[in-house]
DNA sequence: GAACATTGTTGTATTATACAACTATATGGC
DNA sequence: GCCATATAGTTGTATAATACAACAATGTTC
């Protein structure tokens, strides 16, 4: 058991340096992040693609879905349209020159997988591949719901949203006391 | 092989997801982030963890390092030392309040990691956990020198480091003449 | 001992991200 | 139809993670 600890420590290390490589804010690949190019093959994948769809597909705050899909509008690879059945909704298409992109970068990807690929020993691939998707979801079916230390309840049910546990114990740094209030502008 | 292709690029989505989980600036356990408790667990392994070392664990710069464990020193969960073999070097330790964090968390996540190998088909655990590791093995090698496009030769050599490749939308280089200034010191 | 290399910190800038408050729209009960 | 409430998205604000550059204090080499 002590033994199973220290492995699933080991993976989930090596899990955060391996994310670190698909750095957020350096482009991948033709001027886009990684997390930049899987928006847009979620959007071509689909075609169109709610915007509402993206919050759970990426597993962030709505707010932060906007920001993220945001710099992707400003370079044109993408464009919104109103939901016909709900003008509150927003729908994400490629434009021209976004498809153009989604493709050279799939195929710069491709060239990558390819290159893990042959990092696995041959004849593994699948068996490989599938463990991995057995182990992603094991995580987060363990991740609903979990509290570690019965801080709260936390039944928000969001699928992978453990927020809520007391935001940082950040203290002293910089004092910053403006608890500004909220004041409605306009 | 277009397969294949896709199958990765759930892999990533789905590694993203579960990384968001571990998210950064949430408290875990105990008033520390997942991180921060990685940090903690490496330095317990060791007893004393040359600061140097860290950087490699953790896959990030110097500078970034010193910056993560800054809250675990203001905490007092460590402490450092200078190293006796090189007076520029620093060692990390735990103090006695640290230590009992450490255990605290490591018991939280022991009942997490349980609930992931529960959710796992029985008896493939051991298969599952040796395929990530061969999958992340594979991910290492196939991310150390990968150059998507032929931007640029990126010969650093660092184990996952990707750097360098247009930082962002960033253009404008800083001359290159700041680059023999170096001695000016006091 | 001077030139260079290494370790760590700090200055600066950017991205990712959440939460709260807000706007605009939808929906269900009456 | 009208209100109360719910939902979709945006924006204000704040913080964390992170890199790179420049620096300081040491070590190393010849």
């Amino acid at each position: 058991m002590n033994e199973q600890y220290a492995k699933l420590m080991e993976v989930f290390t090596g899990m955060a340096q391996v994310t670190r490589y698909c750095r957020q804010d350096v482009a991948f690949c033709e001027g886009v992040t990684f997390h930049q190019f899987m928006i847009l093959d979620a959007v071509a994948k689909r075609e169109v693609l709610p915007m509402n769809d993206l919050h759970g597909m990426l597993a962030v705050e709505k707010s932060t879905t906007t920001r993220l899909v945001n710099p992707l509008l400003q370079k044109g690879l993408l464009k919104r349209d109103k939901s016909p059945r709900d003008s509150r909704a927003v729908t994400l298409f490629l434009t021209p020159e976004g498809r153009k992109i989604q493709q050279r970068v799939a195929r710069c990807l491709a060239a990558f997988f390819q290159k893990i690929n042959g990092n696995i020993p041959a004849g593994r691939e699948d068996e490989v591949l599938e463990a991995i998707g057995i182990f992603i979801s094991a995580i987060k079916n363990a991740a609903a719901g979990f509290d570690c230390c019965g801080t709260e309840p936390t039944q928000t049910g969001g699928l992978l949203q453990k927020n809520a546990i007391t935001r940082s114990t950040q203290q002293n740094l910089s004092p910053a006391e403006n608890k500004g209030i909220r004041h409605r502008r306009k």
